[in-house]
DNA sequence: GCCGGCTGAATGGCGGTTCATTCAACAGCC
DNA sequence: GGCTGTTGAATGAACCGCCATTCAGCCGGC
């Protein structure tokens, strides 16, 4: 047997992946409630039965796209939060690699922004939790600039952290809804960090 | 006769506010999907078919609700955008009378935030028109600004526009959902009031 | 020929919608 | 004012289509 490398108790790990890129285009176009299990199937082009060897059931399949997309934000985030570059560049940085990130990939960004809200408790309960971290990153390092002096001392760091995310979302959101193409996306993502940097500056 | 004053085609109006009410609740707290329409009725104390005499279906329900919200804001939102305070002050009150609006109103505050994104193309056809609406309304006031030089003139109107509406969204959404209270709301307020406001100053 | 991944038709129940029935309110009549 | 016929709002049990999930078989590799 000897698996290749990829862990697996069944299936190839490659046909997960089938299933879950299938799955973001399906519900991006469609989204969650309104994707019929049997559309993800033959977008992946496997059986309906299939998906239920790698995924419990139909929201194991969301939650997962949602907590993989997220967690590799969170990743990126961290790593320049955490660098050494100017409170001011870091910020910057921030927005556009996460728009960046995103920009070829619209249907992972609609669905990460689009079934974020689509509040079956269930999903509440997963996305509540990540949200919250990805403020705190935010946050954090807002508090960081504050303390060094970078950022003006009179705004709260959350309230902030919220701003940014919040606008970052909406931007996205009408890219992803939209027409728009990538250079507006990034032309958006400068307008957005200096808004946000000269809003923050000391004076 | 005398009918009271209230017009009325069929049944009380009073019943359609009822089942209106109830709705909102319900919606907010389990989300469209997960709300049987049968959980509305009982909430409203009114028989499931009811419901069928004020609403086309389901979807109808929701849309009313989503609309109705909207056009209030949408309301305050053009006067205060027409009036002839200074442009600061105009921003400020925008943001204060959006987040005042939905203070006392949060299960209104959490149907809108939310279930703007549940997007089934029917009401992707109407949040997206309306959505529009209000961005162009914020825009617009941004572009008179920087016309008459009181903004920045370096930065996309409908960007600031967008970014407006997402933070304000997000300040509204943590709050809806979470245990924050008023006066939290009301100095998250001021904080991104601030934040836009100089981040918009001309240097 | 056996094992395990895969298949996809069959199933079961769930829930939005319908509609036959009820009955309170009213108007016309005496 | 009482009696009666009519109206249509309200009811809620039943219907019916839909779709997530299952599972009995089917390959294809060893």
């Amino acid at each position: 047997m000897a698996v290749h490398s990829t862990a697996k108790k069944k299936g190839s790990a490659d046909k997960r992946d089938r299933i879950l890129r299938a799955a973001i285009k399906v519900f991006a176009k469609n989204g969650f409630y309104a994707t019929r299990v049997s559309e993800i199937a033959k977008a992946a082009g496997v059986a309906d039965g299939t998906i239920y060897l790698y995924f419990k059931n139909k929201d194991d399949v969301l939650i997962t796209i949602f907590e993989d997309g997220i967690q590799q934000l969170l990743a990126i985030l961290r790593e320049v939060a955490a660098s050494e570059q100017p409170f001011d560049e870091r910020i910057t940085r921030i927005i556009e690699l996460q728009l960046g990130l995103l920009e070829d990939q619209r249907d992972l960004a609609e669905v990460i922004t689009v079934n974020l809200r689509q509040s079956s408790s269930l999903l509440k309960q997963y996305a509540a939790p990540l949200f919250m971290e990805y403020i705190d990153v935010i946050a954090g390092l807002i508090r960081d600039g504050q303390k060094e002096g970078a950022f003006r001392k009179d705004i709260n760091s959350r309230v902030v952290a919220r701003s940014l995310f919040g606008a970052l979302d909406a931007i996205l959101l009408t890219w992803a809804l939209g027409e728009a193409d990538p250079p507006s996306l990034r032309k958006a993502a400068s307008h957005c960090a200096s808004l946000f940097l000269e809003g923050l500056r000391v004076r």
